[in-house]
DNA sequence: TTACATATGTAATATTATAACATTACAAAT
DNA sequence: ATTTGTAATGTTATAATATTACATATGTAA
């Protein structure tokens, strides 16, 4: 059995995700809005979750391999719409001052236009973190 | 006494800042690196600061202020070093992954590159904030 | 098998932030 | 000078967010 072929393929194809991950994975998927660990904790009772540290793990490992992100300013998670995150890990959101609705913004030229910005300021940057506040539509016609 | 005129020269100038507000302000000014809410409450305990709210309370006028600003991703807070946050409050920020140093990106065009990018992509956007992680020199060399 | 890394479960605790409410300070209007 | 309104303060308690520590289990590789 040519062990060099089974390992050489594990790192190249995405991890499997434990049970824990693939729960709070999926309720990610599912909401319309970023979520909180704790909301989400409470959720995921019924799924057998039982303490933060569960949730916690469960959303560092799904942020590290970019399949959501945390929206630093609001302590909150939210799933990861743009296939180039696994990628290059540079987020973009624009939230709404006033209702606190969050959308990912997956722009590809809005991505590089920043990080030509960076580089053209001498910026050696590895990944950044873009949080636009808006009114947004709803808000504004309301 | 004329005071008329001390009422009118106290309107046009920016609020008198509060003895709490002062010296939450002076420990950032005189600080090298963002401070956390905590360990401002205890380095101005001896200035007679008791509960965190009197922190948080000084701080988030001071962000209101343009006088410092939240770094988000840190939970902690940082004096301004640049003229024109008050009016923008846009803030731009360089963070290093390893020693998680922070410094302020002061450069007018790369502040106003964002801003077009984002009109240019039709997003109304009242202010941002830009975290951009990199490695910073010391780290690189070490 | 052994060894190793990764994930889990659980309890306790640390850290960050706000609610609630009574009081005080100060400037503006009368 | 007194009243009135707004902002700031002081204080206690508590909510919300996140991590430490440690024991156990699981999967994979040598």
């Amino acid at each position: 059995m040519s062990t060099s072929e089974t390992s050489l393929s594990k790192k190249i194809q995405s991890p499997t995700l434990t049970k824990n991950q693939k729960i709070v994975l999926d309720l990610l998927e599912n909401s319309s809005e970023p979520l909180k660990a704790y909301s989400i904790l409470a959720s995921l009772q019924k799924e057998g979750l039982k303490s933060p540290l569960q949730v916690y793990r469960a959303l560092d490992k799904l942020v590290e391999l970019g399949k959501i992100h945390k929206i630093e300013s609001k302590n909150s998670f939210i799933i990861c719409n743009n296939s180039n995150c696994a990628n290059s890990s540079n987020t973009v959101f624009a939230i709404c001052e006033k209702c606190e609705n969050v959308r990912e913004i997956k722009n590809t030229q809005l991505f590089e236009g920043v990080s030509q910005l960076a580089k053209k300021h001498r910026l050696n940057v590895n990944r950044y973190n873009l949080e636009f506040y808006e009114l947004c539509k709803n808000c504004k016609t309301n």
